[in-house]
DNA sequence: CACTTGACCTGTCCGC
DNA sequence: TGCGGACAGGTCAAGT
């Protein structure tokens, strides 16, 4: 779920917070989500102080003095939780599906100003219940300070590697440009899409080697944008139809990095605020509603294996 | 080699 | 009410 706006947005938020904190302690499930041997974690992460937060891709990166790196990856539902260690400041959020009474919450922390990032589900909408049954992982740090990385699905994970080995993991390798730097021209967009002529131009942009941190919420809504039907073959799309994909789809990035991303069940940034993308979004999850250019009632298919939401009069098949 | 599909997971939702 | 199955989607491995 979180694709290149929820990432971003998480690394802002996280920047705030983060710099400078010196790791404490740390505990995991010692599984697929936070797989280093405790030896290294020893070494290299308790004592370390973060220095930085990066992003590349869809994948954040946290940069320690012990030149060591935390790199996560969050997939569908991974969170990051911040956690306050001082001023608790209890606050009574309560889950949209029930009225919980507060004496079932026998795992609140003595700490309860928590700042949520990233994926969420249901569960999570009662804020200072953690750990719950999804935490994966957390780091706490001297001042009392917590991230919890949680994850539902477990497909997310958080790796401790050398900084210096970072570029050398195979996604970094392999991923294409970032499509918000200066330097990703429309020419650029245009030919590393016609590197896959064949596909369907929604598998292209989904094709993390082609560029960087498209997603299916940010394809959907680019295409429908640029008038583009998903299935279209990139061989038949002209220039100028690129253009106009390359200029609909940085204005989707955009504007869902200044609404702080999208939120489908809860997500919260920084300030602790959901991110309200998808109360922009024109196709995303709005089948059976009217398309905002002309009232057509919008659809979902199946495309590239993913679930795909398109304007049928808006966005028709290219015919070569 | 280019491209598509399935597996990995768990929780939710729908139909019977 | 409960149960089975489809579905959600980022990425990699396996298949066509």
């Amino acid at each position: 779920m979180p694709e290149l706006p929820e990432v971003e947005t998480i690394r802002i938020g996280l920047s705030g917070f983060l710099p400078g904190k010196q790791v404490q302690s740390v505990c995991s499930d010692n599984a697929r989500s936070f797989p280093n041997a405790p030896k290294d974690v020893d070494e290299f992460l308790i004592g370390a102080k973060i220095t930085d937060v990066r992003r590349r891709a869809k994948v954040l990166l946290i940069d320690l003095d012990s030149v060591y790196t935390l790199v996560i990856h969050l997939k569908m539902t991974g969170q990051l939780v911040f956690v306050q260690g001082t001023a608790p400041k209890p606050q009574t959020v309560k889950s949209k599906t029930q009225n919980d009474p507060p004496s079932t919450n026998r795992h609140l922390l003595t700490t309860k100003t928590e700042v949520r990032f990233g994926a969420g589900h249901p569960s999570d909408s009662l804020i200072g219940k953690l750990p719950d049954k999804s935490t994966r992982a957390i780091i706490e740090f001297k001042d009392a300070s917590k991230l919890f990385f949680n994850d539902q699905r477990k497909f997310g994970w958080a790796r401790l590697m050398p900084t210096i080995e970072v570029p050398n993991i195979d996604f970094m390798k392999k991923v294409g440009p970032e499509p918000l730097e200066a330097d990703f021209t429309q020419s650029i967009f245009r030919n590393r899409i016609r590197r896959r002529a064949k596909s369907s131009v929604k598998a292209v942009l989904l094709d993390q080697t082609v560029l960087a941190g498209v997603g299916n919420i940010y394809a959907d809504e680019s295409l429908w944008g640029a008038k583009i039907h998903p299935s279209t073959i990139v061989g038949t799309l002209s220039d100028q139809k690129l253009n106009k994909l390359y200029d609909a789809l940085l204005a989707v990035l955009r504007l869902s990095i200044e609404k702080g991303g999208s939120t489908d069940k809860n997500y919260v940034n920084a300030e602790g605020k959901k991110g309200s993308y998808l109360s922009f979004a024109n196709v995303f999850r709005r089948e059976g509603q009217p398309c905002a250019r002309c009232s057509t009632l919008l659809i979902k298919v199946r495309v590239a294996g993913r679930g795909t939401h398109l304007c049928p009069n808006c966005q028709k098949v290219a015919t070569p």
